[in-house]
DNA sequence: CCAAAAGTGTTGGTCGTACACCCATGC
DNA sequence: GCATGGGTGTACGACCAACACTTTTGG
């Protein structure tokens, strides 16, 4: 891409989180760098801002390379400056936080699209977890630039928020119907831990169905085994 | 300061809001500017990014200049990157928090330190009123730049970690000794709310005093009239 | 000068809500 | 086996009341 950056000068990136829930896991999407600096190593995907755009439309600009989704959720994370924090030169790098609905990217995950060869990361404990032909368990030290402590960033960032946002609806498919169980998958792999259904479930109803912005649309609809879930809906669901 | 910016370059510069608590009222510090663009505006104190800079050290070194506090809160607020915000040139944003305690700052307030003219705004509201000789209020169209805008993501964050972090003791001087009264009022400054005395009690002791964070050093020091009050002190004060 | 009033700090109670943990029932 | 609902106990905030200790006021 951005062969060689001009050792005088300033320069703006925008590195990207993208996160959906897979499987009832955490995935975050990595690419394999295939130049210098870190060869080989991993890291999120990210792209330098150009003097005419903000940080929003380099973001957009760059998921539209990556992914088939249309207008994610975002928001912005964390702005990073550390001086040496790339060994080109001087970049400054505004991190963002991407969540797409997992429904909406079957078969599209390991394809290098564009020239990107990314994958998904199962976020296990510290650590991530590649799968496939390119198995591996990354630490910190397969990571580049300071792209660990912005991972770390953005887990803190996500757990913290879903408990007093709507974040959580993001991993959902937007606008289509969902049960009560699969919105407890994705609280449960966020936060890496098993909830109380029980008290998830009025949890969620307490919070939005007398506020209206929930509502029931069918009973009952049968998908695996089980006694079927019934299917709810968000209205002006924007993960606030 | 800075007279002209190449505008075909990208700048990085770094704004501050400087918060206090004075008298039961949350102030934030303004400078009036002197020269254009936005001459007469008021505006948040800021500096240009140097290349061998992290912002954080840009945060002090403008700090150091404006005033006699030895390092306060600070945490990283947002970066600013719309493409218009600067008729200068591409100025790219990022806006920290800093919370001094008034009690280190008396006398210091109206001082033209350095050549920057800053004034104690008080809260009201949605506004922000400004007493002595620059008495007025000052709603978003007398700020400069988008600074109107970062006050109230600065507003919203304060007002939010207030009650899961120990932002709130930032507010008091730094190792010292204070009463729950003086602790309710930072709260109620913040919150621009009156609280229930005895609830607020509660809440403090039950989160500190059992984690032995919060030990009371003395009995009963009077203070102007009333009953006089116990003194805490914070162990591992940082803000979090 | 002394007693009452007013102001501030401190402690306690009740009530309703919300969650943790556990158990029961429906499909 | 999974979805749903109900109970009990605990923690906390809203709201209220009382008491402790001080300064101020007024006779």
């Amino acid at each position: 891409m951005h062969s060689e950056l001009a050792r005088d000068r300033l320069c703006v990136a925008v590195d990207l989180l993208i996160l959906t829930v897979k499987d009832g896991q955490l995935n975050l999407l990595l690419s394999r760098r295939g130049h210098s600096p870190f060869s080989g190593y991993w890291a999120l995907p990210g792209r330098m801002m150009a003097i005419d755009e903000s940080a929003e439309s380099t973001v957009n600009k760059l998921l539209a390379e990556m992914l088939p989704v249309r207008d994610p959720y975002m928001e912005q994370l964390y702005t990073f400056t550390q001086t040496e924090r790339d060994p080109r030169g001087r970049v400054v790098s505004v991190a963002y936080l991407v969540i797409v609905p997992w429904g909406r990217l079957k078969g599209v995950l390991e394809t290098a699209a564009n020239g990107f060869q990314c994958f998904w990361a199962t976020l296990e404990g510290d650590g991530l977890r590649l799968t496939g032909d390119q198995a591996a368990i990354l630490g910190s030290a397969e990571l580049a630039f300071d792209h660990a402590w912005m991972i770390r960033t953005g887990l803190k960032r996500l757990r913290n928020k879903i408990d007093y946002t709507d974040i959580a609806f993001a991993f959902l498919e937007d606008r289509g119907e969902f049960s009560l169980s699969e919105l407890e998958t994705v609280f449960e792999a966020v936060l890496d831990e098993k909830l109380d259904s029980s008290n998830f479930r009025r949890f969620i109803l307490n919070r939005y169905e007398k506020t209206g912005r929930l509502e029931q649309t069918q009973q009952a609809e049968k998908r695996g085994r089980g006694r079927p879930a019934a299917l709810y809906r968000l209205k002006d669901s924007t993960g606030r």
